[in-house]
This record gives C-alpha cells, structure tokens and sequence, in this order.
DNA sequence: AATGGCGTTATGCATGGACATAATCATTCT
DNA sequence: AGAATGATTATGTCCATGCATAACGCCATT
C-alpha cells in the first residue's frame, strides 16, 4: 500500500497484483471505492488506472458487475506507424526514393474493391522504390484517388514520397491494413537486388477520409526487413 | 458547436476541424480553457478529448507550448493479439491443434539471446501445428523457459496448446512482436501443405515477466493468410 | 552576444461531489 | 414456471477547483 498516490503508481500495484496472482485470471476485483479507500485517494484516480488497464486488455470492467482479471487477455499491441523515411533515418541511414513510374488512369476491379468504390474513377497510379543508403528497402505500388486529393497532380513526387505528402497533407481518419507474405517475381525481384521467389513481407493499406477512399497501396520489403512492436 | 458536452462529441469535432483542414497540420490550436468555454463544459472533459487524439498520434501537446496538429501523424494502428483458437473459430473454423515434438532441452545460442539469457537454461522446445478445419494454418516453434513456468511440464499439450495456456496462466507484462518473411523450407512445406520455397509470413513474439524471459515463439503462418487490423 | 533567472502560462493530475447508465438480483405479477 | 418490475450497485462521465510541472520568453547580468 504505497503512500503515493498517482494513478500511474495504482496502475502498477494492481498490474502487480494481477501478474504476482494475487488477483488471479478471472478473479473480480475490489470496486474503485474500496480501492480509492484502501490507497487513500479519490475514485476518479482509480477510475483512470483501471481504465488504462482495460484498454490494454487486462482487465474486464462492466458496469454493476464490477472488475475482473482478463481470462484470456487479448493482448493490445501499438503499431507505430511511421513516414517511410523516418522509419530510415531512425536507423542511422540515408534516405532517399525514387519514384519508376506515375500514370493517370482508371484502377482495375480488385482495386475498386478494396477502396469500395464502384463505379470508375479518376486516379493515380505510382510505382515507387525507397532507399535507404542507396539500399532498397521498399518497393510500393500505390493508388491515389484525385477526387480526395486533387492537389496531387501538382506535386514533384521526386522531391517528397507520395507517401509522406499524403501523410502531412491529408490527416486521415480510418483505414486498414493486412500483413502478408509473396515470393517475388522477376520484376520485383530485380527491383529490391534479390532473386526470384524470395519470400518479401508484404503490408497493404488503404485509407479513408469519411467515406472517400483517399489511397491504396500495397509495399513489399526487402527480405531482411522485419517490422516490430512493443507490447 | 454542439449543444452536447460529452468527451466523444469533443473528440468528434476536434477531429473533424482537423479533417477538414480548419486546423491544419502544424497549427496551433485553442488551449483547454479556451475550448471548455466554447464547447460549454469543463476543461477536464476537453483534456479528456484532447488526450485521447494525442494518444491516436493526431495531436502533440506539450505543457506551456501548447496543443498542435500533428505535421506528420505517427499513426497508431492497435493490433489485438489473440489466443490462435479464437481467430480461428472467430472466422467460423473448427480449430485443433497437435503438437508435433517436445523435447526438454537447453536452448542454442541465437535463442539464450533474444530472450537476453546469458547462461545456460532448463527449456522446453515445443514445436506444434495449429489446424482450422483440418487444415494447416500455423506452424509454431517454441522455448518455454523452465524457471519461469515450471508448471509446464505438467501440462497436458495435447487438450491445450502452449500458446493458450500461457496466456491463461502468465498474464505477462511485456513483450516484442517482429513480422517478417521466409521461404519455406521442406519439412515446413509439407506441414503446411504447400510447396518449398512458399513464402511465409512469421510472426516470432517474445514476452517476459518483469526481467524474467518466459517463452520465444516463431510461428509460420500458411499462404493466404492475412493479419488485419485497424487505424 | 551569451547566460542564467524568473514570471507566465498551458497542460497534467488529483479531489470530492454529483448524476447517468447498465446490469444484476430479488420480488411480484401473470 | 416464467415474465415483468423495481431496487440496488459498480462503473462511466461530468463539474469546479486547486496545485504541480514543464517550458517558452523576457529581462537582467556577465
């Protein structure tokens, strides 16, 4: 029972509590009064620390049943995701892309279908690589959707990545993204300095402002690349 | 400017002036006070609005300079992470799982590394197959560290998996998470279903409890699986 | 011009009180 | 027995206030 009492030093104790067992999985715990009485500080603070808790899963809270101990707590990760470049530089290297081609067309149907769209549509189709020192580290194929980003059309894609432009310019509200794996083909190959049929991480995203699908892109790796997260 | 005060309806608008570029990227934004006598309600309902955008990475708020838009938003995209048999009857599968070798044994050298292990340890290797309606969807290679769940060697991994007892047993407190590629080779080919040389997506998770290691995973994921989630 | 204090200010957090909401549980009615 | 009802209770949220803390910027000193 420390004498503090910030809700992050409650968060702790009872994050103790539930992986010493004291509290084990399963188990209801005592109501933020009794908590607020037992460590001498308002429910509110309580309030916060369990919270905190249930947003990262290891704790179940219902309202008139009280607090349980998750039983099979489903983890939440983070994912930070980043501008590609940032993501370089954080490593130490040199960052630079290239963009290999940038075509005004229509998109084909399994595009439309990932952004929902179905009807045509007048967008942007970029192909580009991202370096780091010199290094590909990146090859994207990416769909831009001109009705949502008009200005699109005037910007020197060889001096800012489409992807980063998008970032600063279009703060987007939702999207979606997918974790694969593909075996390379000549193309591809070539492109990332591998052989075909070399296994790359495959990341796909596509994002919405509202309804309006703004882009889809889908990003293959360099083999060696590995993406991490903390939980 | 709503009638309504709650901290959703706050978080809402805020985030529609910063869709709708009334904000854009880099402003300065109205301080709580300023906000709480516009929106009509405490400034500790504004806080709340404004600490949760700053946790979706849409805000930077520092004491004194203020809160801004982000210039460029590090999107914080949240990853559940399961027990593999809920996934798996969450797409209306029938899961099964089937251990393939356990070994009790001391871990090679890569392995005492990422679980940051300088001596030798007293491990179990487990390598087993996770099974949507009889087909292969991930095969997994595990270290369990002995001193950290020495009730392991009880258990009966045939009727539950390592992967769910563990999460049912040591709600761990922290952990990393890599994904990455590999192509596939012979034996894992075949337990797969699939042909050498697949490309694979991998998941390799490593968790601890406080300083304590508890288990590093690799899990090979078959083709045509994809791992979602949402911004 | 550079440095070191210091006041000002916006966010961060805690409090105690209140009401809202949801869900459980016991009771009553059909 | 089963359905409807209402009391109870734990969480969810809000408010008004106050103090804590970090940091920007001004000012005086070196």
């Amino acid at each position: 029972m420390p004498a503090t009492h910030s809700w992050q030093s409650i968060r702790h104790e009872v994050l103790r509590r539930i992986s010493e067992r004291i509290w084990p999985p399963g188990a209801l715990i005592p109501s933020e009064h009794e908590l607020a009485r037992e460590f001498g500080c308002a429910r509110a603070t309580v309030n916060r620390a369990l919270r905190e808790l249930a947003d990262g899963g290891l704790l179940d809270r219902r309202r008139k049943a009280g607090t349980r101990v998750a039983i099979a707590p489903v983890r939440k990760a983070r994912l930070d995701i980043n501008v590609i470049r940032f993501d370089v530089e954080r490593r130490g290297a040199t960052y630079r892309h290239s963009l290999i081609e940038r075509r005004r067309t229509s998109p084909t149907e399994p595009v439309r279908s990932r952004l929902r769209l179905d009807h045509v549509a007048d967008m942007l189709y970029l192909r580009a690589l991202h370096l780091a020192d010199e290094h590909p580290c990146i090859y994207e194929e990416r769909w831009v959707h001109l009705a949502a980003a008009p200005e699109m059309l005037e910007v020197d894609l060889d001096s800012i990545s489409a992807n980063e432009w998008l970032v600063r310019n279009l703060p987007f509200s939702s999207g979606d993204i997918a974790f694969s794996a593909a075996n390379a083909n000549a193309r591809e190959a070539e492109l990332l300095e591998t052989v075909e049929g070399q296994a790359l991480f495959v990341v796909e995203r596509t994002t919405w402002q509202g309804e309006c699908p703004i882009t889809s892109v889908r990003m293959l790796h360099a083999p060696g690349f590995r993406m991490r997260m903390t939980l």
